[in-house]
DNA sequence: GTAGAATCTGACATTGATGTCAGGTTCAAG
DNA sequence: CTTGAACCTGACATCAATGTCAGATTCTAC
């Protein structure tokens, strides 16, 4: 698939796409014209890395993660570093953190919203 | 209690407060030489602003939003306009769907470290 | 009153993903 | 072969919170 399509498949926009590239997160085929082929799994892989963007890793850390993850690209995952881990450990932590701050800030915007709506 | 205490509690830095100040987020009273003192009340603000940034909100936004949140500073608080209850629908969504993406991306890392502790 | 720590304002820099634009090339359909 | 859509590279801009620094002022303890 070309990048327009993966583009309007995956909601990421062309730029996106050849920075993640560029960044070592995605890889593609070439055309003999030097166009971008994708296979099929590059839906599911961006979609991952737009969670892990989400999640507040930056681009290199992903690109460290990226070929420790099982379905990623149906090639066999390596394992993790220790150091690797521990960065991951980290970042775990950091995740669940957020969950909880997203949490408290979500119930905050719904007492304001339900105070309008009885007021 | 000054900014420097304040820092230190909130683990935010002085020129995050000052920016919050500047913003609207945050006010504080002021010594005859000028210099900033907050209320008590302050360190659980800047807690939360700290997690509505966390959460995705721009400062302007924060901004309307706090006069309307409950326990906030003691003062009666206002009700939301239904402009912004729509806002704040919206952000809602949008925090339900990042900690949607948080937990995938919390999943996969448990994977890589877990593969890494059996491998 | 004096020394040193803390604070003030204002300005400029940084970060990292993404937007945008220009000028050129490739692809697909007629 | 031609035409318009899609794609290419490279460069520069943006955003918003935060870092950092300089030079001046205030506070606190002796």
């Amino acid at each position: 698939m070309r990048i327009g399509e993966l583009a309007r498949r995956t909601g990421v926009s062309e730029r996106s796409l050849r920075y993640y590239e560029q960044q070592g997160l995605l890889a593609a085929e070439r055309t003999p014209g030097g166009q971008r082929d994708y296979p099929a799994q590059a839906v599911d892989r961006v979609i991952r890395i737009q969670e892990l963007f989400a999640a507040g890793l930056h681009s290199r850390k992903i690109a460290r993660l990226l070929p420790c993850m099982r379905d990623s690209d149906g090639g066999p995952s390596r394992i993790a570093t220790p150091e690797l881990v521990d960065e991951l450990k980290a970042e775990r932590a950091r995740i669940e953190n957020m969950m909880v701050e997203l949490a408290n800030s979500r119930d905050v915007l719904d007492d304001v919203i339900r105070a309008a709506a009885e007021g």
